[in-house]
DNA sequence: AGCACGCCGACT
DNA sequence: GTCGGCGTGCTC
């Protein structure tokens, strides 16, 4: 039997089939172990034929297997190639998104995990008392028996292996399954749906449509038709994927969701070890889970017969990978839906302007939520005219009304929460007296301050605007170049509240994951009183204690250089404004602005997403932004000045004759050096294209993949959300 | 992605 | 005269 195998290697290189002699125990879509070029190297087979073109003599044979089950199934190769075939990316590559990774990097050893168990009494070791790691081993081991070496290594690092050199301890392996959530104790909560909610499940049935969307206001009750629509599903034995952006999968979702369906549910986070990553998968593999929950990456969950695809927060943008292949997570969710003839269901309070387009359009079913279930009614958004403060003198990041509210906040011993509004790195300049924001004549997008060389620019077509020392509008010299950070934010608060106890929490002072919720925990445990940081506590956590939100610089993301800054303010400043007055409490948001007549703020005070929409989708078509055309950017980067400079060359000539040939369905084309010239010692240049008619969109992908050389990468993103 | 093979510059 | 740079090509 030959074998075709493709390696794991992710280069155009070796980017093609390779024949292996195997036996007839190996199977279409597991991995293998393949001996290449002097290394072994695992892999993944293809296809399985009775022989090659090549002589045997010149075929190598395959290592035995230890699948049983294949890793991918006939369903995620059929995707693979999808994949493949859109983005031109190395098969490998493709295949790779359907393992969780930990296999991949041998992180896992099969099915198996370590114990750890006495083969001593504890008196009969002789140890140091200063080994602390290896008395805690000890002890531990005594008093819980056979212990898991991941837990011991966690809380005495280095003991177990000292005292395992000592022949004190014994470590076998065992074939368990992991379970993460063991310890989550379930409490089951009763599910009646409102009128609504069944209405809701009742139209999704009834139509015909693959995509279905959902829009419902904040607590309109989206979660309880989720989960209806799935257990739904596992009733009729069929299954499903439930996808959510990574922050929402917090201990109160994971316990729900785990009271709800038990160990019916896989839940895919990357809060997980290696090993239990990959436990999950396997049930879901093996169908002993028939419910995938997870981020973006749970979208390649290995099931079969799904039911339903659900898209949770469907505007979010931690759905766009943003490495190769740059799929989104809704292309991939619908391909599969058609692929299996089952719904796929998006969610969101905040649409993504192109979806809610394409809903009205009719092309996906729009199902409205009115109402929030229990009929307390959302905060109340006051807008602060900073522009008004700083003429009367008041320099301070505070206005008047947030200090006097975080008074009263502070008094009756509330929580206060002050959001920080900085994205990206790009500063824009702003006019403190009038608010005037410098922007690109021919693109109406905010330009970007470039310290480098001391000079403004337009990220989408590349023009370069002298620096201003006056405002053009007003003639004040009161103009900000740059927002203010949280430390300085923190240093006047406590200045102004010496007794109040402020919690900080943004990217620069917070490491990992685990730093994020402790600070979270912290506070939701009533360790502070104030809690300031950036986007990052726009999202998640229920604060029952927060009573007001202060937004300090709604400007900072409305005036972002992108197109889309008004449709991510939008949806930023509605989910602020969630954070407030979450129990009894009634809750009241302060949103700071030097633009207070701007129509995004307006809409957004007032919760009117249908409005904002009608305002949003006419400037789009007014400037030919997405959704009425599309944004591609080839980006050209190399350790080379010179040769990434040449390659950028080849490229744009090659891309231009497709552009001549094609300029009706081109708005713009052009090729300049990137915003930000180097990153992580990489030279960076890029053709710019605005296209009206995607179709050119594969020839693009194909010059690109044919481009890319030894000294320079190549790639293609679609609607960028950075344009550094 | 590695690794071997191969052709031109700085040494013993 | 040799050692070693990394450009080019191959891996079933």
């Amino acid at each position: 039997m030959i074998a075709e195998v493709i390696v794991d290697i992710a280069t155009s290189e070796t980017d093609r089939i390779f024949d292996y002699l195997c036996d007839d125990s190996v199977i279409v879509g597991s991995r293998v172990r393949a001996p290449f070029g002097g290394k072994i190297l695992s892999g993944f087979v293809m296809k399985l034929k009775e022989s090659s073109n090549l002589p045997e003599s010149r075929l190598k044979k395959l290592l035995p297997a230890s699948d049983e089950l294949p890793a991918l199934t006939k369903e995620s190769l059929w995707l693979a190639e999808k994949i493949v075939k859109r983005f031109r990316v190395p098969k490998a590559l493709a295949l790779r998104l359907f393992l969780p990774s930990e296999m991949r990097t041998g992180k896992v050893r099969e099915l198996y995990r370590t114990f750890a168990e006495l083969c001593v009494k504890k008196e009969e070791a002789q140890i140091r008392k200063t080994a602390k790691n290896q008395l805690g081993v000890l002890e531990y081991l005594e008093k819980n028996g056979k212990t898991e070496t991941a837990v011991l290594n966690n809380l005495f690092p280095g003991g177990l292996t000292a005292l395992e050199k000592k022949g004190y301890i014994r470590v076998s392996k065992e074939q368990i399954l992991r379970d993460p959530y063991k310890t989550v104790e379930g409490e089951s909560v009763e599910h009646v749906l409102t009128p609504d909610q069944s209405a809701a499940i009742e139209r999704i049935r009834a139509d015909s449509r693959t995509v279905q969307l959902l829009h419902g206001v904040t607590g309109s009750g989206k979660t309880e038709i989720y989960l209806n629509l799935i257990a739904e599903c596992l009733k009729k034995g069929q299954s499903s994927i439930f996808l959510v952006p990574e922050i929402s999968l917090t201990p109160q979702m994971l316990s729900q969701l785990r009271a709800r369906f038990g160990r019916n549910a896989a839940i895919l986070h990357s809060g997980l070890s290696a090993g239990e990553k990959f436990d999950e998968w396997w049930r879901l593999r093996t169908g002993e889970a028939k419910i995938a929950i997870g981020a973006r990456s749970a979208v390649f969950a290995p099931l079969e017969n799904l039911g339903v695809i659900i898209l949770d927060e469907e505007h979010d943008s931690s759905y766009v990978s943003e490495t190769a292949p740059r799929y989104s997570t809704f292309e991939v969710a619908r391909v599969r839906a058609n692929y299996n003839g089952c719904k796929l269901v998006l969610g969101s309070a905040t649409p993504a302007v192109e979806t809610y387009k394409r809903a009205k359009e009719g092309e996906f079913n729009l199902i409205r939520l009115e109402k929030r279930i229990n009929r307390k009614p959302l905060p109340e958004i006051v807008i602060a005219d900073m522009r008004r403060e700083v003429r009367r003198g008041n320099n301070s990041p505070f206005s008047l009304v947030l200090k006097e509210e975080i008074e009263k906040c502070l008094e009756s011993e509330k929580q206060a929460i002050l959001f920080l509004n900085r994205r990206g790195y790009s500063q824009t300049v702003i006019c403190k007296e009038c608010g005037y924001v410098a922007k690109c004549e021919a693109c109406d997008v905010s330009l970007t301050y470039h310290r480098d060389e001391d000079c403004l620019k337009c990220h989408y077509c590349g023009a370069r605007y002298g620096m201003l020392f006056g405002c053009p509008e007003c003639g004040s010299r009161k103009l900000s170049y740059a927002g203010t950070g949280t430390q300085r934010i923190v240093e006047s608060l406590q200045k102004l509240y010496p007794s109040a106890r402020i919690l900080r929490m943004d990217n620069d002072t917070t490491s990992g994951k685990e730093g994020h919720y402790k600070i979270l925990k912290a506070f939701g445990e009533r360790k502070a009183d104030i809690l300031v940081g950036t986007q990052m506590i726009a999202k998640g956590h229920d604060f029952p204690a927060v009573t007001l939100v202060g937004i300090l610089d709604a400007d900072m993301s409305l005036h972002f250089s992108d197109y889309r800054s008004g449709e991510r303010t939008f949806q930023l400043l509605t989910q602020v404004a969630g954070r407030s007055g979450r129990a009894d409490e009634k809750g009241k948001v302060v949103l700071q602005t030097f633009d207070p007549e701007n129509e995004v703020l307006r809409f957004a005070t007032s919760y009117d997403y249908e409005g904002f929409y009608e305002n949003e989708i006419s400037l789009r078509a007014a400037m030919a932004f997405p959704p009425f055309s599309k944004i591609v950017r080839v980006l050209v980067t190399g350790e080379d000045d010179k040769k990434t400079m040449e390659t950028l060359r080849a490229t744009y000539t090659e891309l231009e004759v497709l552009y001549q040939n094609n300029a009706e369905k081109f708005l713009f084309f052009n090729k300049m050096r990137s915003p930000i010239k180097r990153i992580q010692n990489k030279f960076r240049y890029q053709v710019l294209m605005r296209l009206s008619d995607v179709s050119v969109l594969p020839e693009i992908y194909d010059i690109c993949a044919n481009a890319r050389s030894r000294d320079a990468l190549v790639s293609v993103e679609e609607n960028p959300s950075n344009l550094s």
